[in-house]
DNA sequence: TGAAATGTTGGGGCG
DNA sequence: ACGCCCCAACATTTC
């Protein structure tokens, strides 16, 4: 008898544990199916709703065009496809995000009432959150040992895609209604910033993924020292192909197991996505509330001076260039370098005196690769808020991290133009630099980051001083 | 996967 | 030869 395989986070046919189960139950015929949920799609960013729209594309191209795309809630819409199937068994890999646990639950539960039954196999990781746990059996909220005990789990080997498949046709809505459906929900504190249409996606799909995959292997030996250096090619760009699965991290891992540095140092990146999926599974309410409790009450700005100077840092206008190149990066192609990542929300939260969330969501707006658990803990991470984050108290200086990891101004003259004209040192300064030469049409610093630095420390020794009295 | 302030040390110039 | 000072280089502390 026919089963459904419901495609989510794992975009792909290689490796799909929970594909290769549902193959087995359907002896062969399979129903593969995408939903369009309009409820979860309404906030999700355009930039990532157009990503995964060109990834549908490339997996019903690889499914010979059987991919079935209905638009619904989940529930209702499995309930249908199951009577116009007769499949009475459902697979899927298993989410660990909160607002997917709590809807596979949900859609698990009422169908399970009309008797079908979900299955939920896998994890778009290699290591299912909650399964590290220390010597006492406690989740570790240290990165460092938890990275210790995950790295004696076993990496089963990567399965090859299901064969001999018959899949299962039916009706579909247009998969571009991806489109129609996203970004309904915006923010008040995103004023009227517009979305620009990223480009340069890189390699689509699964077979992208590969190619993405193969592209950085030669690097991977070097990866420690040029994973840093913004102007360089020096990181896998594999992040958007592991947001939706086109590749498995097992996969990743199988390729870059070399003992050089630099695939010591990647493997340890893979680990701190991991590790952030374990701190959001035992912390469903980590999204958008700071594990410190001592930060809790941070003072930071609200009024609609916070809001232009927001607008302002999304833009990419602050005078400070690698912020600015950063974030003119990420709305030009929905990725930024990590190592800018960092810098430009430092900058948000200890400089420009706003809430970590606010700089979250907008990267969740324009990120292709934009993972709940990564994204919100990376920003718990950089405001000091977090399990294992940064201290407060460490902060970026712009003009000191420009100098260390675009020392040429490579990167910012790729993306702040005005400053083409300007070489390293001057281009790495606030405004470009201050020589008789001012370059024309850069702005002038939005702030005095030192004056701003003190500012944070200020806050921080309030916000210490509330908690203790 | 901070930066800045402060402290320590040791080489070398110099009287 | 010796003490003194300067300061770069590095280490430690503080925010």
């Amino acid at each position: 008898m026919t089963t459904i395989f419901w495609f989510r986070r794992d975009l792909r046919l290689r490796d799909n544990p929970a594909l290769l189960a549902a193959v087995a139950a359907g002896h062969g015929q399979v129903a593969p199916v995408f939903i369009l949920d309009p409820e979860l799609l309404a906030s999700v960013g355009p930039a990532r709703a157009d990503y995964l729209r060109r990834t549908l594309h490339s997996l019903r191209d690889s499914l010979d065009g059987a991919l079935v795309v209905r638009e619904g809630s989940p529930g209702d819409t499995l309930a249908a496809l199951a009577r116009e199937t007769g499949a009475t068994e459902i697979f899927a890999t298993a989410d660990f995000a909160p607002r997917g646990r709590r809807r596979d639950e949900d859609v698990q539960a009422n169908l399970a009432a009309e008797g079908i039954t979900l299955h939920f196999v896998d994890s778009p990781y290699v290591v299912t959150p909650g399964t590290v746990v220390t010597k006492t059996g406690t989740p570790s909220k240290v990165f460092t040992p938890f990275r210790r005990y995950w790295e004696l789990e076993p990496v089963p080997a990567p399965q090859p895609a299901p064969e001999g498949v018959t899949w299962w046709r039916g009706e579909s809505v247009a998969i571009d209604r991806m489109l129609i459906l996203a970004a309904q929900r915006r923010p008040h504190y995103f004023g009227d910033l517009d979305w620009v249409a990223p480009e340069g996606l890189g390699p689509i799909g699964e077979a992208g993924a590969h190619d993405v995959l193969q592209a950085f292997l030669p690097a991977v030996a070097a990866y420690d020292e040029a994973r840093n250096i913004p102007g360089i090619s020096g990181t896998s760009r594999l992040s958007p192909h592991l947001r939706f699965g086109t590749i498995h991290p097992r996969q990743v891992l199988a390729a870059t197991n070399g003992d050089s540095r630099g695939s010591e140092v990647f493997r340890s990146e893979i680990a701190w996505r991991e590790f952030y999926a374990d701190v959001l599974w035992h912390n469903p309410e980590s999204t958008w509330r700071v594990l410190q409790p001592a930060l809790e009450h941070l003072r930071v700005d609200t009024d609609d001076a916070a809001i232009e100077r927001f607008q302002v840092w999304a833009r990419g206008e602050t005078g400070f260039p690698l912020v600015d190149a950063g974030m003119r990066q990420l709305r030009a192609t929905g990725w930024m370098h990590n190592r800018v990542r960092m810098l430009a929300a430092s900058f948000l939260v200890k400089h420009l005196h706003l809430d970590w969330r606010w700089g979250a969501k907008w990267f969740m707006w324009c990120l292709i690769d934009g993972d709940v658990a990564s994204n919100q803990h990376g920003w718990q991470w950089a405001a000091g808020t977090g399990t294992d984050a940064s201290p407060f108290h460490r902060i970026f200086n712009p003009t000191l991290q420009a100098e260390r990891f675009d020392p040429t101004g490579a990167f910012i003259h790729t993306w702040v133009p005005e400053l083409r004209g300007v070489t390293a040192p001057d281009c790495l300064q606030p405004g470009g630099g201050s020589g008789l030469l001012a370059p024309a049409g850069y702005v002038t610093p939005m702030l005095d980051a030192q004056v701003e630095r003190d500012e944070a420390l200020a806050r921080f020794a309030e916000a210490r001083e509330a908690r203790t009295s």
